[in-house]
DNA sequence: ATCTGTCTGTGCGGCAGGGCACACATGTGG
DNA sequence: CCACATGTGTGCCCTGCCGCACAGACAGAT
């Protein structure tokens, strides 16, 4: 490993954080920060996994392509989890991609070593385990979200959840983008997104969105954003 | 397929039966077998588990309710897998509800037993462990198939997997609670459900579904059913 | 300053599914 | 045998989203 791949401090993964000293101690040599620009591909759908990666800016989406191209989102990453949970889990691959939503960096783990101190059983284990059914509860939720309420409720999901996940209040993507990630027509999101606009609560332009008005997003948005949050906080807040 | 694996009595769950002969004999002291009616509930959103449950002949149905009393299914659990994934992964609830879909019995175990069982990290908790990245599989195709295809595609996808988990041809299923299942009205069931019967693939009276026409259901799905059958497969063998 | 590609705005027809109302069918218990 | 609850069939109107077709609007390159 080179010297420049040590990490400043733990702390910049909310996962990493609540590792203790010991444990971090023995992947602190195996860390590598890698930046990572948006739109690039962490994994591909059945690919063999090498690394797992832990979002400290950057924010990777987890995308199903279906045969005929159409895309929708399951699921999303960031400094709170990690990217890669197949590789602890036992099944290697998984039959989704993953990208790039939002360009930054990640902690980069080689497999064998991530998994040498799964097995361990301690912290890590308990942490990554937890992590992953907060990750369930994620998934589960878009999935009741996509059935049962509209595109406007689902954006303003999808901005209070990467919001959470970077310490800016603008985000770089495109409504394009969006579309692909909530699986919509890229003019359903301009509506949406004009309205919420209208309401103050965001602005944006050419792929610049700025969280204007977060209380208003939140009086908006259906319940399925609380019940996600509520549970990362319960299984992961200090 | 070694001959010192799977004794007769364990086989009805195949999850269990993947197991070694050596842990299984640890846990056979504590299986208790026990029957659920349909419709029963096997814990509610957010209530404290006390056991974990091999569905053998039952299907155990994973939903979600809205607070306006909206549902909508995110996964299903029958006889290759296990409910209440939460006591091993750490979280010891959900925040949805496990509901009886098809009357039948389950293995109980208590939790101390399997946690301690999971907890040394033998195949049990490898064979776990996978189990819940295909469950993740199937909730995030779930997700994606309730954004992307129709009431008819969902209703076939629905029926192949609940067929995948029964032993019989016929399915004990009101219209009425498939609708809840899917999060649909129960008139886009009747309609759905209608055409598939005129199509031959099935026949249904009073909540007696029968499965007429296999071949044709799978011509009829969306790829949704395949991928999750495929992924089944691939991390709980042939 | 102009060109060009990218991003956003808008309108229109079409369709799947929701909400509602009610009619018909069938099994079960008095 | 009837009454009634339960399950299923059908129609009608409405909404939300899709597919498509373009029309601006802006940013960076030449």
């Amino acid at each position: 490993m080179s010297k420049n791949s040590v990490p400043q401090d733990q702390s910049q993964n909310r996962l990493l954080a609540l590792l203790p000293t010991a444990e971090f101690a023995r992947l602190r040599p195996h860390i590598e920060k890698i930046p990572f620009a948006l739109g690039d591909v962490v994994y591909e759908s059945g690919g063999q996994l090498q690394h797992v990666y832990f979002p400290t800016t950057a924010i990777v989406s987890l995308l199903y392509t279906m045969v005929d191209g159409a895309t929708a989102e399951m699921g999303l990453a960031g400094n709170e989890g990690v990217v890669g949970i197949a590789l602890f889990m036992g099944g290697e691959t998984m039959p989704n991609r993953a990208i790039v939503q939002s360009a930054g960096e990640v902690l980069k783990v080689e497999a064998k070593v991530m998994q040498d101190e799964f097995a361990r059983g301690g912290r890590f284990q308990y942490l990554l385990l937890r992590y992953t059914q907060a990750l369930i509860t994620q998934i589960s939720q878009t999935a009741v979200c996509n059935r049962l309420h509209t595109v406007e409720q689902q954006l303003c999901r999808w901005l209070l959840l990467s919001h959470d996940r970077v310490e800016q209040d603008e985000l770089i993507m495109t409504q394009e983008m969006i579309a692909d990630m909530l699986g919509v027509r890229r003019e359903g999101v301009t509506v949406s997104a004009g309205r919420l606009q209208d309401a103050g609560a965001i602005s944006y332009a050419r792929g610049h969105i700025k969280i204007l008005d977060r209380p208003r997003l939140e009086a908006i948005v259906c319940e399925c954003y609380r019940v996600v949050k509520d549970e990362f906080d319960r299984l992961l807040g200090q």
